[in-house]
DNA sequence: GTATCCCATGGAACCGGTTCCGTTTTGGGG
DNA sequence: CCCCAAAACGGAACCGGTTCCATGGGATAC
């Protein structure tokens, strides 16, 4: 038994070729011949040879891989961002290295860790503020970054305009005759520095002053990101009685589902009692069909991730800051039009037991 | 300017020691007097030494990372495991290389480029099947492997009984009195292997078989993972006239969305025309007042992971195989009482703009 | 004072690829 | 058949840490 693993001398040996000509195999170079790289291929077959990759790594002088901090990862709009920019580092043949950040102190620890032991070749930050002075450490350090939901100058980034998404947000109310329009966001996150529920909400008082309304602040609600503690704002925005608001804009949909659901169980009907519009387009907004204002949330990461690419390979990043659009998505919650939005979507058929809809896509090959 | 970056020779010759001091002073030994550490470290800050990690993997022969393969990293279920893999995972200094796969096709590829780039030092499933010859390479090769939502012979591996979890949501609509109770579940994922969907409604035949009710095969129904497909799905049930179920068991908390969803739209009352149970305790089924069975999803992640660790550090793996419980939670969509289960969480204060909730916990430091 | 032991230390060998440079082989034209 | 350019190839040097072994020096014991 062979203690050791295979190593490229070995394979070179084994082969009867010099160690060079195993690595230009390896690495599809065109200064091999035919016949030589049918043999060596052969035997690393033979062989079962595995390259390592932190040798690799150590020469080439790069890792082949990316860090990705990511804030509360948990957060669907977040997720969906993840996504895509997993997928596009798979294809371009990079490691993600996930990193979750929950607060600032795991901000730091794995800044730094990312820093200091040179690990990866680039980071992408999604959702998250970097520190001003970590960030002068990477730029000074040379090490490639891209953001991915926010926005610093003479960084590549992908964002969106969330004071306007805020604006679209509220004057799709206001264009529906509300003008007590109450708003609920997150606690402003200093730590992380995720400032978009605090930009929609400057969104939203612009609306109301274009539109010649007094903000009432006894309309305006905060508190931490989660369905139930936005049910528990409405609540208390009921409590107002008859100077309650009419509509709500939610700064995110997360929040807009514990609005509804709090309308609900005071005995409010959607729209007609209380009209509420969210953010992000979530799968849950289509599903409970409430209005939002839609940002392209998987391809933020696609289009981050390929900037990381380019970067890395030394390319031009074409549009080095990309803003992306927003659109309003009218639904029942604020029109009260109940849309049967997806039952042509699919066709059932008689399963072998019972019902099916069959998947689409790829699905299908199995 | 220095051309090249830092190197452990050059802070080595710059503080007057030996390479061999700085690398024992980098990892903590104890061989090292206090005078010279000291030494060593100032001269570290000052010439800004960051240690490659690709050579040290190289050198130490493991590279301290992990790699993830996850199956469809978007559904809420497999995203909270991940979030409790990736913790514990950085808590023990392992970096965390996710792997998205959503076909067959993905899992091979990632798999083998996992096992032969040997780029991490063991990997972690989550909610996949591992084909049969990629296991075998796997153990002969002998790469740490543990299995989170699935579960294999003498491997280490966290998972729960979705037969038996599927039995408890079926016999707690049959405790409540319904008699045609209704299945929900995913289209059968043979590519990826993913069977929860089929072997919860292995437990939904088991349940009624015992209770002596002969399975209707109308009520079963099949789909794409989506609340908008379990609607229409639902739909499709409905049309059964009075033939229709009285409850509908829905293999995931997804599903049941969109059941309830299809319910209201039809305008059938949740839990009086219909009750309905879902799966997993995902976050919007407590908000949504779903009644499901829940099952310890982020705790999935964290067990997993510590195995992982644990192999890793060459420790003996506790509970090699460990089965998680599961329990009915029961809610308004079956027990017709709606909770109020959130406002007393909260303490809601006047806030500087308007109302606020704190958050909790280490939100609180900033 | 000297023998002994141990702690601290320097540095060479090593990990396993990549790359460059010098040499050999190949192939085609004269 | 010979010559020369180009292609193919071998292998040493190198990437930057870690580790082991040999060495030096100080403390302790006698």
């Amino acid at each position: 038994m062979d203690k050791r693993p295979i190593s490229i001398a070995i394979v070179a040996a084994e082969a009867g070729v010099g160690v060079g000509t195993v690595s230009r195999v390896l690495n599809g170079s065109d200064q091999v011949s035919e016949t030589t790289r049918i043999r060596v291929l052969s035997t690393i077959e033979r062989l079962d040879y595995r390259p390592l990759r932190s040798a690799s790594s150590l020469s080439k002088g790069r890792t082949d891989a990316v860090g990705i901090l990511v804030s509360v990862i948990t957060r669907p709009s977040v997720m969906a961002r993840l996504v895509g920019v997993i997928d596009v580092l798979s294809d371009a043949g990079l490691d993600a290295v996930v990193f979750n950040v929950e607060n600032r102190a795991q901000l730091d620890r794995h800044l730094s860790s990312i820093i200091d032991q040179r690990r990866v070749d680039g980071i992408i930050s999604i959702s998250l503020r970097i520190p001003k002075e970590r960030l002068a450490r990477i730029r000074k350090l040379d090490i490639p970054l891209v953001l991915v939901d926010s926005s610093l100058p003479n960084l590549p980034c992908v964002y969106i305009d969330d004071v306007a998404g805020g604006k679209m947000a509220t004057e799709h109310l206001l264009s529906l005759g509300h003008r007590r329009i109450g708003f609920i966001g997150d606690n402003a996150h200093t730590d992380l520095g995720m400032s978009a529920s605090e930009d929609r909400y400057a969104g939203y008082l612009m609306a109301l002053e274009a539109a010649g309304i007094e903000p009432d602040f006894d309309l305006v609600a905060r508190g931490p990101h989660s369905s139930e503690a936005a049910a528990v704002l409405t609540s208390a925005l009921f409590e107002l009685g008859k100077h309650r608001p009419t509509a709500i804009f939610a700064s995110s949909d997360t929040l807009a589902v514990g609005v509804i659901k709090a309308a609900q169980q005071h005995g409010h009907k959607i729209p007609d009692d209380l009209a509420v519009i969210g953010f992000d387009n979530l799968e849950v907004s289509s599903i409970l069909d409430i209005s939002t204002v839609n940002q392209p949330l998987l391809e933020s990461g696609i289009k981050g991730a390929s900037k990381m690419v380019s970067l890395l390979n030394g390319e031009i990043v074409k549009p080095h800051r990309e803003e992306l659009l927003l659109d309003v998505v009218p639904r029942g919650s604020s029109l009260g039009i109940e849309r049967n939005n997806s039952t042509k979507l699919y066709g059932v058929v008689e399963g072998p037991h019972g019902l099916q809809i069959l998947q689409g896509g790829e699905e299908l090959v199995s």
